[in-house]
RNA sequence: GUGGGUGUAGCUCAGCUGGUCAGAGUGCCGGGUUGUGGCCCCGGAGGUCGAGGGUUCGAACCCCUUCACUCACCCCA
């Protein structure tokens, strides 16, 4: 019989793994719940125009990585490719915008893209998703954007480097492309076929490009940062004044433009070292006209998005992230297991970690298996313990061993255990 | 979607130009005297060498197909 695996590109999260993911996650329950961001939760499956709206017909998200397919009645759905859209949905559907002037929600959970597999991208991964509503004062942009590196370096991340960038408006942003579609005409020839095809679909993405003819091309093309409108101008300085007055460092990189048309204004990325190719934990950015184009009121929103599975690939080794057993009882004889079983059991009730082996094997064997689980202390006892009415408590750390009496010896377990 | 690399015990891998090549380490189980773990010593279990086909007297090793994993490109978290 051929044995069923996963699907390429998903992964199981094992026990080990599943504990950081759980220490990640209280850590930034923790922080966004001190900046003011409360939870929500959304499906993972939408209407498929909402991506497509959102997103970017063109983006390659739209264009090629989604998971959509035609539910029973026809209606097509998509996997989530990222988690703003149906946030954003979410807060227009329940009118989220009139029931107070700032909204700021967080949430946590799996997306999907269909991509070829590769160090730190999956085709199921996680991320961390925050947005802000209401708001388009500089002082937001920077407000989030500490929280973010609050956040990542409060996880334990270290050598980060954020970059940020401003896409300018629906006013100023034409007036760029424009000119940088009037740059590129000139010298057509020296762009790669993808780029070619880029200058009509989508000129701003070929800054990204890393073919060598393509960077060397669009190197000298005029700068983004060189067309803002005086508004984004000020905002985009206010921006960086209030990051140096958090003493948030980053370096300004105008050739970021990132992956989804949505952006305006402020853009931002987190970038690491230690993830090969895929060198962004995080990414985010100002989405000022994005509520109003998918039906909503006239709402400014600022976001970011963190990748789970990167942050925790950055985490340096911790020794100390090991399962850990309280109380391993080794009971010799079937009177001493019965008892065992009664403990372990009532021990649990009361939040201990209690184990014991149910079979004959012996107690060389059983304190073996008390090291493997990393057993605190080991509980011995059998017949003779039994008659004398007291049993052994042995530390496995300094291996001190003491009697306890039989009678009460939940309780003594319990406050030994605690004192610990 | 494109290109490179790899698929051998639970895990990490060795297996030279096809002929004891089915191995090591680690992990697992047991033992080193009668009821005491981690170190050390000894023993044991465990693999249709990813799958299918081909070449050959003979293939883990060569060829083809396929699948998977992996890295990179594209793009992104």
């Amino acid at each position: 019989m051929d044995k069923i695996t996963a699907i390429r590109g998903f992964k199981d999260v094992l026990p080990e793994d599943a504990r950081l993911f759980w220490e990640v996650e209280s850590i930034a329950r923790k922080v966004f719940n001190a900046f003011g961001f409360r939870e929500i939760r959304v499906p993972i499956m939408e209407k498929t125009e909402l991506f497509k709206r959102s997103i970017g017909e063109t983006t390659d998200i739209v264009e090629k990585e989604m998971y959509t397919f035609a539910d029973r009645d026809n209606e097509h759905l998509t996997l989530r490719p990222e988690a703003t859209a149906s946030v954003i949905r979410a807060y227009i559907e329940h009118n989220m915008s009139s029931a107070e002037p700032i909204t700021k929600l967080f949430t946590i959970g799996p997306m999907f893209r269909r991509e070829r597999p590769q160090k730190g991208r999956f085709r199921q991964f996680n991320q961390i998703d925050v947005e802000l509503f209401g708001e388009d004062k500089p002082q937001f942009d920077a407000e989030i954007i500490f929280m973010l590196m609050h956040f990542l370096t409060g996880s334990g991340l270290k050598d980060l480097e954020l970059e940020i960038n401003s896409l300018g408006c629906s006013g100023c942003r034409p007036v760029f492309s424009r000119a940088v579609i009037d740059f590129l005409k000139g010298s057509e020839k020296s762009l790669c076929p993808d780029c070619q095809r880029r200058i009509n679909t989508n000129p701003l993405r070929v800054f990204d490009c890393k073919v060598e003819t393509c960077a060397s091309t669009i190197a000298n093309a005029p700068g983004i940062l060189d067309f803002l409108c005086s508004d984004c101008e000020d905002h985009f300085s206010k921006v960086k004044s209030f990051l140096s007055d958090l003493n948030i460092s980053f370096i300004i990189n105008p050739r970021m433009v990132r992956g989804l048309d949505y952006y305006t204004r402020t853009a931002f990325e987190v970038k690491t070292n230690a993830l090969g190719a895929q060198n962004a934990v995080a990414g985010g950015g100002r989405y000022n006209g994005l509520v109003s184009e998918l039906g909503g009121p006239e709402v400014p929103g600022i976001g970011f998005a963190v990748g789970f599975e990167r942050l925790i690939a950055c985490l340096p080794e911790d020794a100390n992230n090991k399962f850990r057993t309280d109380l391993f009882v080794a009971a010799l004889g079937a009177p001493a297991q019965k008892i065992a079983f009664g403990l372990i059991n009532r021990l649990r009730i009361a939040g201990m970690a209690a184990e014991m082996d149910h079979t004959d094997k012996s107690l060389k064997a059983q304190l073996k298996r008390a090291d493997k689980l990393n057993s605190s202390f080991a509980l011995i006892f059998g017949d003779k313990e039994i008659d004398e009415k007291q049993v052994v408590l042995r530390n496995m750390q300094t291996k001190d061993q003491q009697t306890i009496p039989l009678d009460g010896l939940q309780e003594s377990i319990i406050k030994i255990i605690k004192e610990r």
